[in-house]
RNA sequence: GCCCAGAUGGUGGAACUGGUAGACACGCAGGACUUAAAAUCCUGUUCCCGUAAACGGAGUGCGGGUUCGAUUCCCGCUCUGGGUACCA
């Protein structure tokens, strides 16, 4: 009976579909484990074969859990809101919702094929309003909440009113945009509703802000820094630039201390951890204030200042300080600049901003810069440095203005060369004669009060004197910026949020979820305004009777007196979205009670299912969706919502499957056009030819069907082939997989071809799972041919199969004991590569020994099931049991006497060279063996006289003897 | 530039904490079955010398080191992939 994959595969499908084989409990007394994969976003080109590489994987371990006497929780759903549904809509006029709604069924149809065991029943998607609500009710508390650092976590809004109205700013210790507001309780009291609400927005966690955000003319929205490439768009690579705009953004740089401690705790890939390690940024360092020669008055807050204050991550060389260089965007720049420096500044200004456009990042080479005419003063030698600008300093980093010590920093150094500045060196091994030396070694020289001391001490030291003199203090940056949360764009979540008097305001939480409106174009208006403002009726009516108890002073800045006739004012909604990132931020939550209409998820399905126990995804989402997740489920948990700090215990990256294109030579005639003559790879090089790539689909093991290529363009229909050995071998590059490569390998295809247990077996067999590489179906043959053996090992005419329960023989339970513990190994180290070679060995064994015992098949089976499904429910029948019990079954136990060898042979080097055969039992300690060695008669002829110094035994095992 | 990961036959890869390098699979070559092909099965397959064979020499990107013994550990390079980019 020969191996029906097609009917077979189609069979279990249905079955585990109509008898919910994988629905997860609730409620259990089994261990839960929850294995969770990154959900899609729904492309219209559907699934090509790199995107189930690492949901093979995570159904290989939830269904080996499951086995094991775990409850799992496998869910599956779609990231459904994006940019392409989008730009397909405003080309073809078409709803995203209908697009979405379509690659949604082709998704799900590929992935049933597949034959994964997901949860089905808590299927999420993002731009589902039942989905939506909550993503928009969590925006509400992180806009009712701000973060108090003496508590270090995030409280309700209403705490920190409270703190005012009773003390004023006094012992806020807040993340804020503005640290030093200070006023007292009456003068908080004394201010006006709009007045207090514009104050209380500097301190929400999602918060309103003018800010330099990346603009992208051609997608006409703002772009995050992670969506941003080489000053490109991700999607789409257009240009972006720099532009100021109002724009909500998140307070995650409120979380960046927790965010960089919890990677300690969690099991995460290192590189990707050392990634969000960089990102986060963090440096210790300290502030120091340089007087200036007399107070000025900032043209932005009319205040006065008396010093310019930089950020530095090495106060112990202030004494090499020989320039302030500030960033020429700096607030004070015209204000220091003296008549006769103006004209030279002006035109380092304009060079600059010409420059930012494009290449400032690219050309680090030129060093431009120009001097202010204006000094202050070192705090701790009272020496007069110059105040420069130049466009090496960044306005958007630390305070935009930087100490410069050319002895110990290579960029100052090149500043202070190329201007003619003295360079003094501050440590007594710093070699700086042709770049900078940023050594912290040796002893300290020059440096007044710190001569002779050591890097750790110096800079204790100089930090204590500043913060005695109050000219400064130590001091901790991070790079990360706050994140960006508005996209002026149409397919995305609602903010639920409108606008009264300029200021924003939440809408009621009971008018959750606000669904997003149709718009007749998906295209900005013709002022610029998002697509939203093209939604009719797209304002808010304030409810027809105010709420009622809002009496106290707390809840009177959150609300505010309705229309006086009730019900008759409207007001603007909010007209930009959320980013992509939002929806995927929590959405873990929402598969442990995915129907609830009343909470994102109930306290009871949060308190049993925890947090994530296994996550697998690219590693491409490190800096976005891993960050702001992790971010967001602190939130949560700072407000009781949630229970854990961490949100994945354990990370895996899976790597990228890679295109492998094949090129077929077009020979070129003299003039230098294509021909229809086609050379095959080895000869090519004897003709002048044009390489062109050729469908992948119709090359096998890298010869092409030379049929199947005439029939593929017509204008190949009369091609010529030159061949060598009678084949037209085709050439091989590994690139992206794209359409136009002709390099997409579907699915479906192969599935159609050798069905889905090979493809899930093949897939993993690749290679390690975390290794990128390039797919290729040319060892495929190899996995169909080890599941139909497998096949035939239960429907071999060569012997008559008959399941016997008689007791296996040693070679049997040997077979069997070793797969077992092997797969075991192998997939609590997610080596699943290692474990399909495995599986053909045993099955190459059983075959050898003609088995049918009805233990040992019936343990492969299990052993098999995770990685190939199907086949096994069906032998698993086959064998007597139950339809549909194989999922639950308990996996079998290694039993390491089986493995045990009395005696065996093996080679013994001696002095590392390889040489001779022994024969010794183990299980005898060193001593003994090593007497034994010495009675050999073998050993004795190579001792030949001399004496054995040594005998290296590893486990068990004599490896060398030492003469 | 900086940070991280990697480099093993014709190919994908194995060797888990240093212990017979090349498991397993593809491909290739030869053979069996067949009128033939496909399918299946068997044998060989790191390279070099040589042969009927045994055997001998080299060998895990390159150059050193530690060790009885190194794909594995250490130092210095080369190349490939990923991240990041004037972050003070």
């Amino acid at each position: 009976m020969d191996y029906q994959f097609k009917d077979i595969e189609k069979k279990w499908q249905s079955f585990w579909a109509a008898n919910q084989t994988f629905k997860a409990d609730s409620q259990s007394s089994k261990p839960k484990y929850y294995v969770l994969d990154m959900f899609p976003y729904p492309s219209g080109a559907g699934l090509h074969v790199g995107h189930p590489l690492g949901y093979i994987a995570s159904d290989i371990f939830a269904r080996y859990k499951r086995l094991k006497g775990f409850n799992v929780l496998h869910p599956m759903g779609y990231d459904s809101f994006g940019l392409p549904a989008e730009q397909y809509a405003i080309q073809t006029g078409q709803h995203p919702a209908i697009t979405t709604e379509d690659n949604i069924a082709t998704y799900r149809r590929q992935l049933d094929q597949i034959g994964f065991s997901f949860d089905w029943s808590r299927e999420v998607r993002t731009s589902s309003p039942d989905y939506y609500k909550w993503t928009q009710w969590i925006f509400m508390q992180l806009f009712n909440s701000w973060y108090n650092k003496d508590a270090d976590k995030a409280q309700s809004i209403d705490t920190l009113i409270a703190h005012l109205e009773q003390s004023g700013s006094k012992g806020i210790n807040a993340v804020s945009d503005d640290d030093t507001a200070s006023f007292t309780a009456e003068e908080w009291k004394a201010l006006s509703h709009d007045e207090k609400q514009t104050e209380l927005l500097k301190y929400r966690l999602t918060y309103l802000r003018e800010s330099t955000v990346n603009w992208c003319a051609a997608l006409g929205t703002v772009l995050a820094n992670d969506e941003v490439k080489d000053g490109f768009s991700e999607r789409g690579g257009y240009p972006v630039e720099q532009k100021k705009m109002m724009q909500w953004s998140m307070r995650i740089t409120a979380y960046a201390e927790r965010l960089l401690q919890g990677l300690d705790n969690i099991d995460w890939p290192d590189p990707l951890k050392e990634m969000q390690r960089n990102w986060i940024g963090k440096s210790v360092g300290a502030m120091v204030k340089f007087s200036l020669e007399s107070k000025v008055l900032s043209p932005e807050s009319g205040a006065e200042v008396s010093y310019l204050e930089v950020f530095t991550t090495r106060v112990d060389t202030i004494f090499g300080v020989t320039t302030i260089v500030i960033a020429p965007e700096h607030e004070l720049v015209q204000t220091l600049t003296t008549p006769e420096h103006k004209a030279e500044i002006d035109a380092c200004i304009a060079q600059t901003k010409k420059k930012s456009e494009l290449d400032r990042m690219a050309d680090t080479k030129t060093i431009s810069g120009a001097f202010t005419g204006s000094y202050v003063i070192n705090p701790l030698n009272g020496a007069k440095v110059p105040v420069w600008i130049a466009d090496y300093v960044l306005a958007g980093y630390g305070t935009g203005c930087v100490m410069g010590v050319p002895s110990g920093d290579q960029r100052d150094y090149l500043f202070a060369k190329h201007f003619d500045l003295p360079i003094i060196p501050i440590l007594d091994i710093q070699n700086i004669e042709v770049e900078a030396d940023p050594t912290k070694e040796g002893k300290y020289i020059n440096s007044d009060f710190i001569n002779g001391l050591g890097y750790k001490e110096a800079t204790t030291v100089v930090i204590a004197k500043l913060e005695e003199l109050g000219m400064g203090y130590g001091k901790i940056n991070y790079r990360m910026r706050d994140a960006i949360f508005g996209r002026q764009r149409y397919w995305g979540e609602p903010v639920p949020v409108y606008f009264k008097d300029g200021l924003p305001y939440l809408i009621e939480e009971s008018e959750l979820p606000l669904i997003l409106p149709e718009v007749d174009k998906y295209l900005p208006t013709e002022s610029g305004e998002p697509p939203l403002a093209r939604a009719e009726n797209w304002k808010y009516a304030s409810p027809k009777s105010s709420p009622k108890e809002r009496t106290s002073e707390i809840n009177e800045v959150n609300s505010f007196s309705f229309g006086e006739g009730g019900g008759e004012a409207l007001y603007e909604y909010e007209l930009s979205t959320m980013p992509g990132w939002a929806g995927s931020s929590w959405y873990w939550y929402r598969y442990m009670d995915a129907q609830n209409s009343t909470e994102f998820a109930s306290k009871e399905a949060i308190a049993y299912w925890k947090d994530v126990d296994l996550y697998i995804g690219g590693s491409e989402h490190a800096t976005g969706h891993l960050l702001y997740s992790r971010f967001w489920n602190k939130f949560l948990k700072d407000l009781g919502l949630v229970g854990e700090e961490e949100p994945f215990k354990k990370l895996i990256n899976q790597g990228m499957i890679q295109g492998r294109s094949n090129f077929v030579y077009r020979v070129n005639d003299d003039e230098g056009r294509g021909t229809n003559t086609f050379v095959s790879f080895g000869l090519k090089g004897e003709y002048k030819t044009t390489a062109l790539h050729v469908d992948v689909n119709i090359v096998e093991n890298e010869i092409l069907d030379t049929q199947k290529f005439k029939k593929w363009r017509e204008d190949f229909a009369d091609a010529e082939f030159i061949l060598e050995n009678g084949k037209y071998i085709c050439g091989v590059e590994v690139e992206k997989m794209s359409k136009s490569k002709f390099n997409v390998v579907n699915p479906d295809d192969i599935i159609e071809r050798y069905g889905a247990d090979t493809l899930r077996m093949y897939e993993m067999f690749l290679g390690p799972l975390e290794q990128s590489k390039p797919w290729n179906t040319n060892g495929i043959e190899g996995v169909f041919k080890f599941l139909r053996k497998f096949w035939r090992l239960f429907h071999n005419d060569a012997w008559e199969f008959n399941v016997s329960d008689a007791e296996p023989n040693k070679a049997e339970y040997k077979s069997l004991h070793k797969i077992i513990r092997k797969v075991e190994e192998d997939v609590d180290r997610f080596s699943f590569n290692t474990s399909v070679s495995s599986f053909m060995i045993a099955v190459n064994e059983l075959t050898d020994l003609k088995c049918n015992k009805r233990s040992i098949l019936q343990d492969m089976v299990l052993i098999l099931s995770p990685y190939a499904p199907h086949i096994c429910e069906e032998l698993w029948v086959l064998l007597g049991n139950e339809a549909g019990t194989l999922s639950y079954a308990p996996y079998p136990k290694f039993n390491a006497e089986y493995l045990v060898e009395n005696e065996f042979a093996y080679p013994v080097s001696i002095n590392g060279k390889t040489k001779m055969n022994l024969n010794l039992s183990l299980s005898l300690d060193n001593s003994e063996v090593e007497e034994l060695v010495k009675a050999n008669t073998d050993v004795q002829r190579y001792l030949e006289g001399k004496t054995l110094k040594k005998v290296i035994v590893v486990k068990g095992r004599i490896i060398n003897l030492v003469i």
